[in-house]
Parts: structure tokens; sequence; C-alpha cells
DNA sequence: CGTTATTTTGATTTCTTTCAATCGGTGTGG
DNA sequence: CCACACCGATTGAAAGAAATCAAAATAACG
């Protein structure tokens, strides 16, 4: 293996725990280190199940490319969809250092995904301090995407809450360059939005149709367009304060 | 400072960040170390501020005694009770990687806590892996509970909501010795309750008599009494598989 | 003991769900 | 090419859960 496939190995571009700076050198045992701690990538199928809610787990991913759901089955045989999983996620974090997920993850268009092994995620503590920071960083990210995500769920009407997760994931869709123009790729099903923001089918198909005749947003074909992204923001009561953080990308 | 001195601030008992085992010896660059990150201990009074949504922090808490809350207050009023922080907790995850907490973090009875520098969390990655990893579980955990809840508010119903609260805070508070029996402190108010699950204090006030008719649990003067945790754990959906993380204290 | 905060209760209104049914697109097999 | 089944989106009507409004009862406090 020479030492350009190393570099690859330990850098590829769009990793989030990747090196930084493209620049910066790298020691031969950082090298060897990350070789045996990341296994290679893999592409996941629509459909395909990346993590089991429950069940022990010796992978753990990032994505590159494609898009995902988090979610939870309840014993009342309901659904809560956790999050929407974006290219710069780390996926599995529970599995690393819990043993287990406490949620499954599926992946929903086709994904390119980074493989890590679970059991050197330690040895990355060990050895790469700024990659383990940069792992904590993204943990400290998605807790707060947990936080404003249980805020309007548990207090915010449907039309707010609607207008809140179209907002947030163009937003998002836009920071890591998946937007083209004021449109990005929304391939879930209004039952997907329905399960994430604890609304019926139908109540969030009429509320779909609100936001559209208002102008604000259209959601069909797998396509978001945001007709106004402002007011869509005011609709969903997002904080004007709120420095969306950045991406690791 | 005596040597013993230091082992206390490096080791103190009940720090979820503390060394492992008592019995290890500490390397003396490593005293010096942890006496730079944490900077003491701190008693909190009731109704103190430990951190405000948006600001800037340059203390991070661990929690040693005494109960807080985490909130987030939206832009239509109403407030959105994100958990509530129990002994051995990491306050101010946030604030040590993204700059700045997006939620408020209250103590509720008076607090006994650790507080360390936030400038020299880094150093901490690059010094103390084991300190660091332990970090990063609570995080999971953190996340693990945070989804639980999403799942709570977004999926169940009100006597379901409520079940599951007392159930997990009777188990969590179990969990860490503040039990006695079947009773436990639980010193909110009904309003704080409400505000974790997404639901009107009237409303939550007429489910909690409900189950204190059932005879599964009754709440009263900062109490909680437990009379049938099997059942209140069936009521509120609980899953049984679940294997809850052992908190680190 | 008066004042304030919290809990409790009842009546009414609003929002959301559930049930039922239609419509359009897609894929399959005859 | 068409009948058929299937899935997701859409719409209307009725039922239900929880919020809001209003107020009384308790408890906490200086």
């Amino acid at each position: 293996m020479t030492y350009q496939a190393n570099k690859m190995i330990v850098n590829c571009d769009q990793c989030p725990l990747r090196k930084k700076s493209a620049f910066l050198p790298f020691k031969s045992d950082e090298i060897t280190f990350m070789n045996r701690f990341k296994t290679g990538e893999m592409m996941a199928e629509p459909g395909t199940q990346l993590f089991m809610e429950g069940a022990k787990a010796a992978q753990l991913y990032t994505a590159l490319s494609g898009l995902g759901i988090r979610y939870k089955t309840l014993e009342n045989g309901r659904r809560q969809v956790i999050g929407f999983v974006m290219p710069g996620d780390f996926i599995g974090l529970q599995a690393g250092v819990m043993g287990e997920m406490r949620h499954s993850v599926e992946a929903t268009t086709q994904m390119q995904l980074c493989v890590f092994n679970r059991s050197r995620l330690y040895d990355l503590y060990k050895n790469q301090p700024e990659r383990a920071y940069a792992l904590t960083y993204l943990a400290a990210v998605e807790e707060h995407f947990l936080g404003d995500a249980l805020a309007t769920v548990g207090q915010k009407g449907a039309l707010e809450k609607i207008a809140w997760s179209l907002h947030r994931f163009f937003i998002r869709a836009r920071a890591i360059g998946l937007a083209e123009g004021n449109q990005c790729p929304l391939p879930f099903r209004q039952q997907d939005l329905a399960d994430a923001l604890g609304l019926s089918l139908v109540h969030t198909n009429k509320t779909l149709s609100k936001l559209r005749d208002a102008g604000l947003a259209t959601w069909a074909d797998g396509r978001l367009e945001v007709l106004d992204l402002e007011k869509l923001g005011e609709t969903g009561l997002v904080e004007t304060s709120e420095a969306e953080p950045r991406p690791l990308i």
C-alpha cells in the first residue's frame, strides 16, 4: 500500500474525523493506527439497517453521502424518528461507548460510509486526541439538535413543528452543499416527518398543504423547495440568535 | 498544598471524571494538570443559574450533590424542560466544545459542584484520555436519555408520559443511592414536570391524581413514593429490555 | 395574619387523531 | 395493453385528548 493510499484512508475528504489541514504531515505511527481503526468504506443500499435498537455492534460509521433516518420503536407500536442522518454525521457513538445502540439507524437513500472498528475506539482517545475531541464535538452538536427537537415536539403547534423541521433540514442541507438554490433533496415520506414530530400522518399532510398555500415551502417528489426562508423560520419559531453549529466537514 | 489535598482534587469521590481506581498512583504531572483543570468546588443555592442559554461560559461543572433542571425557553414564551440534573452529571459539555450552551441550567435545591476550566478542556483530551473517554460516555448516555424523552413526548399519551417520567426518575435516583426504600426526593413543581412532558399544568395535575388513585405512585411535599414500580413501568411503556446505562459514579 | 405560590377542581374550547374513502403513480402478471 | 394490487398523498367527517379559562382550596412565607 502506497503512501498516497494511506493518506486517503487517514484523511478521506468528507469524513468528520479526518485531519483538519490537508497539508499536515502524517507521522508513520499515526497512519498505522488509522489504518487499523478505519476498516474501509462501504455502500449501503436504501432500506439497509445500519444499526438495530438494542443490538451489539462491532462497527461504527461516518456518513459520507446519502441520507438516513434514526428512530425508536415503542412498545405501543408507534415510532419516534429521532433525526435524519446527513453527510458528516457520526453513527454509532452509543454503540461505541455503551456497547449497544438505543435506537435504530436505516439508510433512506444509497449511502456511502466510512467504517471503523468499535474495539479500537478507546485507542483513538489514547492516540488521537484531536480526533477524539472532534468526536465529542459531534456528540455535543447532536445533543443540541435533540434538545431543539424535544422543545419543538413538546411545545409547538403542528404548523410550527412542520415549519421548524423544514427550515432546519434546509439549513443543514445547505451548509453541507446539498442545496441548489432554494431547493434540496428531502427523500422521506410524510409518515417519517409525522413520526419525527409526534403528529398523525393526516394532520401532517394537512399542515404541509397550509404551508404550501401560504407560499412558504413546497415538498413534492422527494424535493423541498423553500420559497420564503425567513418567514418559514419565523413560523417555525426558529431562534434567531441561534448560531447553527457548523458541521465539521 | 499537601499530597493528600492534591489527591482530593484529582480524585474527589463523587466526580464522574475521577480516576476509577482509588488505588492507582498519580503521576506528578497528572496532579499538576488536574489542579489546573479543576478550579475547585462550589455550592450553588436554589435558583442559581449555572448556565444561561446562549451565553458564553468559562466554567464547566460536575454535579456532586443536589438536583437541578435543564430547560430551553422558546420564542412563544413556553418552556421545555430538557431534563433533570442529578449527582454524577456533567454540566456544560456544549459550552465546552461549542462555546455556548443551547439551554439553561438552574439549581433546584442546593447543589455541590466540581468546577473546571473550560479553556483547558482540550488539554484534557491530550493528557487524560481516560477522563476524556469518560466524558464521551456521559455524552452518549445523555444522548440516550434525550432520545427516550423525545420518544415519550412525541408518541405517548399523558398517563404514559407521567408514569414514564416518575419511573425513570426513581430508577436513576435509586441507582445513585438517593432512594430510601420506595421513596426518593423529587423537589420540583408540577409545572416543571408539565414543561418536561409537553403537557399543561392542569392536565399534569389531573393525570398525577389518576396515577395516585390507581395506587402506582404518589408525589407530595417534594417526595416521590413508588407503590408499584413494575406496574408504573408498564404504564409508562418503559422498555423492559432496556439496560439502563449505569451512571459513572 | 395577610400575601404569594402551588395544587386542585370544573366547564368549555381548540386542536389533533381516528376513521373512511379517493386519487395518482408504479409495478406485476395475464 | 389492460386489470390488479400496492403505496403514498390527499381530503372530509366524527370522536377524542388535552389546552385554556376560571376559580377555589392549600400550602408556604415573612
